[in-house]
Parts: structure tokens; C-alpha cells; sequence
DNA sequence: GTCTATATCTCGATAGAC
DNA sequence: GTCTATCGAGATATAGAC
């Protein structure tokens, strides 16, 4: 009978958990990790300072578990991808929408972050190179290489091709984050880098 | 007769002064205003701490005159290209070189890391807006609008599609930082974007 | 569970010896 | 001119009251 209660309790916990998790997010998108204060964060989740760190140990544990979700968010965007069941240009187009997204900006801000300034912790450097872009990209080889046997695709190194073009992607979202710019309407645009 | 020591003194000095901006140039690009210590950039010249101090009077007196020396630098590479008698085509693929270049990668980069990351001093942003990118894309305008005309480049809003490949070019600097990739081979890709 | 208070540390900046 | 020592602000992380 103690039973109900502890679940409820455990939600409760999760719940503010995820509400931390979600104000850090959009912090450490921005900001990076040295740039974001805990107070900030306690702030922007409307807790104190000192509450934080009865969900996590250190700033260095709640940031490298954003970077993990982030990870796992973008490794099943991708799988996905596999089971539409279209053309290889419909393929990629889809996936770029869902980078270019509102919703996942903020992930792939985080991990754009995080794997360019060097202020990162050892700890979620480890993360990182578990899924590494090269792991990302290997994944979408068959799709690339299918759109150049078709002909939709342009001829040379598929693995070249695709890392120049996620490198485009993330970059873009950056510099959108002032700009205040929609590329979503540049997609065609974007393809033209991979198209014949 | 003074003059000489006068002179000697001066030079020495101006000679300190770049080394500690060049230090601090490299480590500010790769890991922005809050991730750089002052310990570093001493540590990268070659100096103490404290030294660093009779040089610059603050970190933000640091970070915001190398921003202004690569605001500088970005404007003449961009007024070189007027003076080069080729066509529109050639014009931009030599920006594009000259963006990607390991010599100016760093000011880039310095620039890319200001405007995105919000733990910018105030001082530091009002340079950032005297040369704002709109000012940057409107000087490259008549140069993408006598390529459309020519019919070398495709057709679109000239703004939105130069706002579009400066922020790819933007983007694949930071993210080249790390994978030590080189795409002053894949201009011609990028150059895709904008081509007919 | 949550807040306030505080110990501890890190960093920017200054002072003073050489 | 340069270094070492140190101050003071602000941040992380902990402790203790409610």
C-alpha cells in the first residue's frame, strides 16, 4: 500500500528533472557550458540555485546527459529515415527539414556546441565520439549511393559528399540562432550541393 | 638622440602586444570569450599572468580590438574583390578561397563565435553591429545580380541567396576546426548553392 | 523537497618586489 | 618590463533550517 506514494513521488521527481533538463537546454544551446551559470539555469527552471543539485550532481553531469539524449534524439531521426519509403532526394530532404526544425534546433545547437569549443570535460567528450559524425554519416551511405546510381545525385566520394553537407546543415543552425533566419525554405537550395 | 631608444622601446612593446593577440586570437576563435582565460592566453604567449595586464587593460579590451582587426580584415578582402576584373563566378569563388584559407580561418571563426554566443560584452557587440552582415552581403550584391544577369547564377531573392552562402561558408569553418578537414577543395560544391 | 546560508574555489585584476 | 603574491567578485557545490 506504500506502493502508490512512491510512484507518485518518483514522478514528481522526474518531472523536475525534466524541467531542469529543459531550461539547461536551451542555456547551454546558447551559451555553451562555461557561458551558463548554474544560477541561470536554476532561474529559467524557476528553482533555487542550491535545489539543482539535489537532481544532479554537478553541472558537468547535467550537461553531458543533455549531450547523450541529444545523441540518441539524432541517431533515431536518422533510423527513421531508412523505413520512409521514397526516393533517396526525398530521404535527405526529409532529414534536413527535421534538423532545420524548431523543435530540434536546440539539440543540434547543444552538440554543435559541444563538439566545437573546447571548454568541454573529458566525460562528454567520451560521449561525443561514441556516435561520432563519421558513425551519423556511414549510416546514410546506401541512401547517397543508391541517388547516384539513379542519377538524382551527383558523381564523387559519397562520404565526402554527405559530410560536407551535414557540415552545412549544422552550421546553418547556428547562425541562425540571431539572425532569427527560416532555412527551411532553403532546402532546395541546400541540395543543389548534392544534386547532379 | 634620445630618439632611437625612443623608437627601440616602442617597437618592443608594439612586438609584446601582437604575440599576446595571437595568442589570444587562436584561443578566443576555438573556444570563445568565457572559455578562455586570461591564464591561457598568458600561458599560449609565453608570459605570466599578471604581464598580460600592462598590455591590455581587461579581457573584454582584448576580445573586442581583435574583433575589430578581423571586421577590418573581412571588409578589405571583400573590397579586393571589386578590383579583380573577372567574372562574377571567379569573383566569388576567390572570396570563398580566401574565407576558407588558413590564414584568415581564425578572424572567421572569432567573428562566427561573437555573433552566436551571447556571453559577448556590450562594448564588444556595438563593433559587431558597425560592420553588420547585411553591410558585408550588400557590397557582394551587384556582383551576384551581373551573375544572374549573365545567367551564371540561379535566380532568387540576391540577398537571401548571399545570406544563405555565407552562413554555409560560416558554418563549414567551425565545423572544419575539429575534423581537420579541408574544404577549399569543395568550393566548387558549395558553389552549387548558388549556380544555375 | 525546497530554500537560505556558507564553505571553497576559480578567475579577473592590482600591487609591489626585483 | 616582468614576475609573484594577493585581493575581491562571482561561481560551484555543500550543509543545515524549515
Amino acid at each position: 500500500m506504500m506502493k502508490v506514494n512512491e510512484n507518485q513521488t518518483e514522478h514528481i521527481y522526474d518531472e523536475r528533472r525534466e524541467q531542469i533538463k529543459r531550461a539547461a537546454l536551451k542555456l547551454f544551446a546558447y551559451r555553451g557550458i562555461t557561458g551558463t551559470k548554474m544560477s541561470m539555469i536554476a532561474d529559467e527552471a524557476g528553482i533555487s540555485q542550491g535545489l539543482t543539485y539535489r537532481y544532479f550532481n554537478s553541472k558537468e553531469e547535467l550537461f553531458t546527459e543533455l549531450i547523450q539524449e541529444a545523441m540518441d534524439e539524432s541517431q533515431s531521426a536518422i533510423k527513421n529515415i531508412h523505413h520512409l519509403p521514397s526516393t533517396p532526394t526525398e530521404q535527405i530532404r526529409a532529414l534536413t527539414k527535421i534538423m532545420l526544425d524548431e523543435s530540434h534546433k536546440h539539440y543540434f545547437l547543444l552538440v554543435q556546441q559541444a563538439q566545437t569549443s573546447e571548454g568541454v570535460p573529458e566525460r562528454t567528450k567520451q560521449v561525443l565520439e561514441q556516435y561520432s559524425s563519421k558513425d551519423t554519416i556511414d549510416q546514410l551511405l546506401p541512401i547517397l549511393i543508391k541517388g547516384q546510381q539513379t542519377g538524382e545525385f551527383c558523381a564523387g566520394d559519397p562520404f565526402r559528399l554527405l559530410l560536407l553537407y551535414f557540415s552545412v546543415i549544422s552550421g546553418l543552425i547556428l547562425q541562425g540562432v540571431h539572425s532569427e533566419a527560416n532555412w527551411l525554405e532553403e532546402v532546395d537550395s541546400l541540395m543543389k550541393i548534392l544534386m547532379k
